[in-house]
RNA sequence: GGUCCCGUAGCUCAGUUGGAUAGAGCGCAAGAUUCCUAAUCUUGAGGCCACAGGUUCAAAUCCUGUCGGGAUCACCA
């Protein structure tokens, strides 16, 4: 359970009540209440702003207004002191014990404390990586990965039903460029004499497998063949390899996406005809010449008629195209066409996640859902910036294995998954993000996936010691939570079971701002609250975990450092990162 | 030129969807250390939150404009 919630609810409570007393006026704006920690511990626990919120819309004094819902929630038995401070705030210090149960729910829940089901099992559409099936992953590809992927746990924590989903672009012309690249291998595997790669194609020795399975598969039917007899199926087989191995690197990062959502069968389908012919109904497609872009034109732009999608509606800048001058259509249309597809499945929420390059592309995008959906449906796109490599603070080169680029797994290889994924959540997603492969693999606190798995290895070693000095003592979850948590009442003990209960709120702003990096920032000042309270053990013997002869004392605090770990451990887990016993 | 993102301590960045005296880490100065081990902790110095207006009880946060940095810009994908 959220204790901020608990008391926001509360204040909610009374002021409705005190409206049907008709001692407020009807229609406040209730949802504006928020009950949040205040910056300044010392201000108390919990800082509600109810009375400023509603005193002007109730016509009442701010202060007048607060001391009455101060009288109220003083009754609470979790209570110790609701104070007025400054224009109106209401400050409630929790006694003790309410702080100190959290300890014990934290036990009892396990990694479900911190869940919730604010998201009411909705539906949400979350599609992320989505690369063009050239290639493998590289490094580029591994931020949105990362982050759709985290997203996407801390939504299901908060009870969104989420679908993880991938689109594959295997429609457009570098498929075909793949196709020849392919089908240039497959030459080489026959023993022919192919001269050099044409300048555009795909270089990476990636493709050399799959020249050699072409070999295996069609002999050397297709090697004087002229290219529209083997295009279409070096194009399939090509995609359907390419795709093997991106799934392959996924699995590497620990992501695992159930729907591969094929542009091809889209085109196949019948699907982008549909959605076309859906917003045709709706009067927002029409035959019409754009005008040429403000500033530098482009060297070889003309006017031409085109058929358009009226964005501009929807809050687009311009109109934009559906079809290319031969006829076909543009990529636009047939994202137009996957998105309409989604909704159709039934997805009111949906999350794109995209590289910063494509934030041109953001507007027409939410105004294309806006149109299918009446604005019955959101779409939020979630830019990724760029990450930039760098060794020592210096841009960094690796040798390249594959063609001309930096693969996910040079990366992994390098530092190890835990480390890619928790450093990809250290920053915003909107900002960049520099990745120094000395930074990441350092031993100290600058490293903040080394910071936080050395709180919870330190947890781990504590416990075990524990068991050693206390043989006669069991220190399972169902033991620990019969301890008696009033003894854990020392300021820093406090100030560490009180950020444990800060986790619950963590999730749901994450889930809620769709900010998954915020979990890493909590972990890692949850883990700075245990370091500090580790290490006034040393100054102060008294305050250590294990107290030898007092199995209580030591009961209660390993209980409380238990908790601890286990925040750790499901918060890690949303991020996709294994917590660590020990650290060597 | 249009659009989007960014501008917070010397450096790298958080900032609880508008809250009270703006916070961390690095670096700098001084100190501590037998539970995981100088891999950690404590204390200190360091800020016109780019700038100017506006909105209100309250603005780093929202709106407008200016300056600076980045991305992107008709049929590509």
């Amino acid at each position: 359970m959220n204790i901020f919630k608990e008391y926001g609810q509360a204040t909610k409570l009374f002021i409705r009540a005190m409206v049907e007393k008709g001692d407020l006026p009807e229609g406040l704006p209730l949802e504006r209440i928020s009950a949040e920690p205040p910056r300044d511990p010392s201000h108390g626990d919990i800082a509600i702003n109810a009375a400023m919120v509603l005193a002007k819309p109730a016509g009442m004094n701010p202060r007048d207004l607060a001391q009455k819902i101060v009288t109220e929630l003083e009754k609470f038995e979790g209570v110790e002191k609701a104070e007025i401070a400054g224009p109106g705030f209401i400050n409630l210090t929790l006694r003790n014990k309410s702080w100190q149960t959290q300890v014990k729910l934290v036990l009892a829940e396990g990694e479900g404390y911190g869940g919730s089901s604010l998201g009411v099992r909705e539906k949400v559409n979350l599609e992320y990586v989505s690369t063009n099936p050239t290639g493998p992953l590289h490094v580029g590809h591994v931020r949105g990965a990362v982050f759709g992927d985290a997203l996407a746990n801390v939504l299901e924590k908060v009870g969104y039903e989420v679908t993880r989903e991938y689109y594959v672009n295997d429609a457009g012309s570098q498929i075909d460029t793949l196709a020849r690249s392919a089908y240039h291998r497959y030459g080489e595997a026959c023993g022919k004499d192919m001269g050099e790669l044409a300048e555009g194609m795909y270089p990476g020795d990636y493709l050399w497998p799959v020249g050699h399975a072409l070999k295996e598969e069609f002999g050397e039917k297709y090697l004087e063949a002229e290219e529209d007899q083997w295009l279409a199926i070096f194009r399939d087989r090509a995609t359907a390899a390419m795709m093997e191995l991106i799934r392959g690197d996924l699995e590497v990062l620990g992501i695992k996406q159930e729907v591969f959502f094929s542009e091809t069968k889209l085109h196949e389908g019948g699907g982008i005809d549909r959605a076309i012919e859906f917003l045709e109904k709706k009067g927002l497609i029409y035959e019409g010449v754009l005008e040429p872009p403000k500033g530098k034109l482009p060297d070889d732009w003309e006017a031409r008629p085109q058929t358009l999608f009226k964005a501009t509606e929807f809050g687009d800048d311009v109109d934009r195209a559906l079809k290319k001058s031969d006829g076909s259509y543009t990529y636009f249309a047939a994202d137009i066409a996957y998105h309409y597809d989604k909704l159709e499945r039934g997805f009111k929420q949906q999350i794109d996640v995209l590289g910063a390059d494509h934030g041109g592309y953001v507007k027409r995008l939410k105004a294309a859902v806006k149109a299918m959906s009446d604005g019955e449906a959101v779409l939020d796109v979630r830019l990724c910036q760029m990450v930039r490599l760098t060794k020592n603070g210096k841009p960094y080169k690796m040798s390249k294995r594959s063609g001309d680029f930096i693969t996910m797994r040079d990366v992994v290889d390098e530092v190890g998954r835990d480390v890619v994924r928790f450093i990809m959540l250290t920053r915003k997603n909107d900002a960049p993000l520099d990745f120094d492969f000395d930074k990441v693999t350092e031993q100290s606190k600058d490293n903040p996936v080394f910071y936080v798995q050395y709180a919870h290895a330190r947890v781990h070693s504590v416990l075990a010691k524990a068991k050693a000095a206390f043989c006669n003592e069991k220190f399972d979850d169902y033991s620990l939570q019969q301890a008696d948590f009033e003894l854990l009442d020392d300021d820093s003990e406090l100030a560490l079971i009180k950020a444990i209960g800060q986790w619950p709120r963590v999730v749901e702003q994450a889930a809620l701002s769709h900010e998954p990096h915020r979990i890493a920032f909590y972990l890692y000042d949850l883990a700075a609250e245990f370091h500090s309270l580790w290490n006034k053990g040393n100054d102060n013997t008294s305050l250590r975990f294990i107290i030898e002869g007092e199995a209580e004392l030591t009961k209660a605090r390993i209980a409380m450092i238990v908790a601890f770990a286990r925040i750790i451990g499901s918060g890690l887990k949303v991020l996709g990162v294994e917590p660590r016993q020990e650290m060597h």
